[in-house]
DNA sequence: CTCTCATCTGAAGAGCTGTTCATATGAGCA
DNA sequence: TGCTCATATGAACAGCTCTTCAGATGAGAG
C-alpha cells in the first residue's frame, strides 16, 4: 500500500534536499505564476503586452479572442499584479507589469523557437 | 454582442503586434510547458532533481506524496521529455533532463524567494 | 518457480479552469 | 438627460487535472 514511506533509499541525499526545498508558500506561488501563463490565450495577451500598452479591445482583436474572455483573462492576470491597467475615459489600456513574469516569458519563448521537433507527447521509457 | 470586434483602435500596432506573435503551435507548447510547472508537487519533484537523480522512492519521500502520486507526475513530465528515468533493477531513477526547464526553475525560484510580500490574491485597479 | 518488493497503470471521482451569454457599469456625446 | 459604446461582471456549463484505490508488471532472492 505504502511501499516506499518507511523506506529511503538515500537517506542523507533525501534529507539534504529535503533541507534545501523551498517553503510550501513559496512553492505554491510559484506554481500560481507558471499556472497563470499555462494557457495559450492568456500567453497570446501577455505576448501582446510585452511591446507596451493595449486597450482591450485591441487585444481582443490581435488574440482573436472575445472582449468577454479577455476581460476576464486581465482580471485574472490583474488580480496577481501581472498586469496593470490605466484609464483613459471608457477605453482600458493594460501593460505588462512584472518584470519577473517579462523575463520568464522571454526565456520561454526564445526556447520554444529554437525548439522546432519537440511537441512529442509520447512515452520516454515504458 | 460583439462590441470591438469591426473596429481596432490603434490599428498599426495591433497590425505590428499581431505580426510578432508566435505561432499558435509555440503558444501551445509553451502553454504546455508552464502547465507542467504549474503544479507545487510536480514542482517540488523538479526541484528535488535539480540536485541529480532520484529513485521514485527517495522523491516520495522528499516531496511527501504517495508513491502513486509522483508516479503519475513523473509519467507526466517524461513524456513531455522532462524528466528521464534510468533502471537499475527494480528501482527506477529520474532525473531532470530539459535544460530549458531548468532555467524556467531557477529563474522563477530565485525571484520567488525575493518576493516576500506578494502573495496578493486580489483586485488591482477595480 | 515462487514470493516479495519497487514501480507502473487504469479507472473513477472531486475540484478547478476557461468559455460563453446576458447584463451591469460608467464615460462621452448629442 | 438619454443614448451609445468600451469594458466589467456574474452565472453556468464543459472539459481538463489531480488524487486515490486497486491491481498489474517485472526484477531479484530464496
Amino acid at each position: 500500500m505504502d511501499g516506499c514511506t518507511v523506506k529511503v533509499v538515500d537517506a542523507d541525499r533525501v534529507a539534504a534536499v529535503h533541507e534545501r526545498m523551498p517553503p510550501a508558500e513559496d512553492l505554491t506561488d510559484t506554481a500560481d505564476v507558471f499556472g497563470l501563463l499555462a494557457d495559450p490565450n492568456r500567453l497570446r495577451l501577455l505576448v501582446a503586452l510585452l511591446d507596451g500598452e493595449l486597450c482591450v479591445c485591441d487585444l481582443a482583436a490581435v488574440t482573436g479572442q472575445s472582449e468577454s474572455a479577455v476581460s476576464h483573462a486581465l482580471r485574472l492576470l490583474r488580480a496577481h499584479r501581472i498586469v496593470a491597467a490605466r484609464r483613459a475615459g471608457r477605453m482600458a489600456y493594460y501593460r505588462l507589469e512584472d518584470p519577473h513574469v517579462r523575463m520568464l516569458l522571454d526565456l520561454a519563448l526564445a526556447h520554444t523557437e529554437h525548439t522546432d521537433a519537440l511537441h512529442p507527447e509520447r512515452e520516454g521509457t515504458t
